[in-house]
DNA sequence: ATTAAACAACCAACCAGTTAGTTAGGCCCA
DNA sequence: TGGGCCTAACTAACTGGTTGGTTGTTTAAT
């Protein structure tokens, strides 16, 4: 094993991003706490990714490209498409979190293309079952992608007052795709 | 207008507190620009709330207090009630901002007993309705009340780069609406 | 095959600016 | 005149970011 190689640190500050970020969010989070984890030199994120907003921008879009890669999308089974999505943010509840905070903490000037080409890529697909008969009109494509996420979403998006109330995985799970089948039907 | 008066400071430090918590988070938060804001000295928000989560736990029962009196809640008629949801978030979209930096931010070990309470009596009361067979029966009643709260704000939690895709109010409203019926019926 | 130069990866220590929180005392009204 | 309201000034600790130098790795001429 090799003592210097750039693409496994490179690797290791990523990851170790990933966590402190979706813990604290990038105001909360600590650049000198992340270089620990990873076990490096802070210089290096320094040296790597140029800032703390740089860092927070890479970890942030690894962390889509993975999403994105593995759920993928449907347009012709949008219940599954939600399925795969609950089940995503089921096991990764932390990527979930990351995704918020950079909706609060980021100041948008400049979108991240490659969510801009999904977005447009998950709506010309929409329209096109539109067309096609398979998926309901009665949404807008955007009205109804958002419908979708939110719905697949919904638990992670409660107050956490309800604690004890809140069912188990496999019945919000059933709970999600009923309420998408009705919003598509 | 007198230039002593507790109430009156205590009053103006929670705005300045719940507009910047709601811009930036508790980490992110500076009890300087709070004081500022607020026309008044930092040591009286440490007299007044202790220390910055404590403020912020005031602001946001604050917050949270305003929104359950103005929003309110109808098991008869949800479709109406969520399109109170969505209104409320329209005009106050700091509000959701605030809630949503609660949610990751505040380690939750005791619950606001407000919030607790307001769940139990709106689980209730859903249940009630459950019986009365005027509230469908096919979700749980927190599946419910968490599918209905998810499509009301569903629009806040869209990834920021849709941007000119969005539609107006108007239109995002009316899909809310439809997304409620078609859940219930 | 050696070796020396060139380069890339890495780090300990440091810095200047910022932050939450405190203190000691002044001011105002009853 | 006394107690609650308010402030300027302060501090100890922390934070993102930098620097100057060290060490491992590759290259290429001998």
């Amino acid at each position: 094993m090799q003592q210097r190689n750039a693409d496994r640190t490179k690797a290791r500050i990523l990851a170790a991003a990933i966590e402190e970020f979706a813990a604290r969010g990038i105001a909360g989070a600590r650049v000198d706490r992340i270089a620990e984890v990873a076990g490096c030199n802070k210089a290096m994120l320094y040296a790597y990714f140029g800032n703390k907003d740089g860092l927070f921008d890479a970890a942030f879009s690894a962390s889509v490209e993975q999403y994105l890669d593995e759920v993928g999308f449907d347009a012709d089974d949008l219940p599954a498409y939600a399925g795969r999505v609950f089940d995503y943010f089921e096991a990764h509840p932390d990527r979930l979190r990351l995704s918020t905070w950079y909706r609060l903490e980021r100041p948008h000037g400049q979108p991240l293309e490659a969510i801009v080409a999904v977005n447009q890529s998950r709506l010309d697909e929409l329209q096109r079952g539109m067309r096609r008969r398979v998926v309901t009109r009665q949404f807008s494509a955007v009205s109804l992608l958002s419908l979708i996420q939110a719905i697949a979403t919904s638990w992670s998006s409660m107050n956490p007052e309800y604690g004890a109330d809140e069912p188990n995985a496999t019945v919000r799970r059933r709970a999600v795709l009923m309420a998408v089948q009705k919003i598509l039907s």
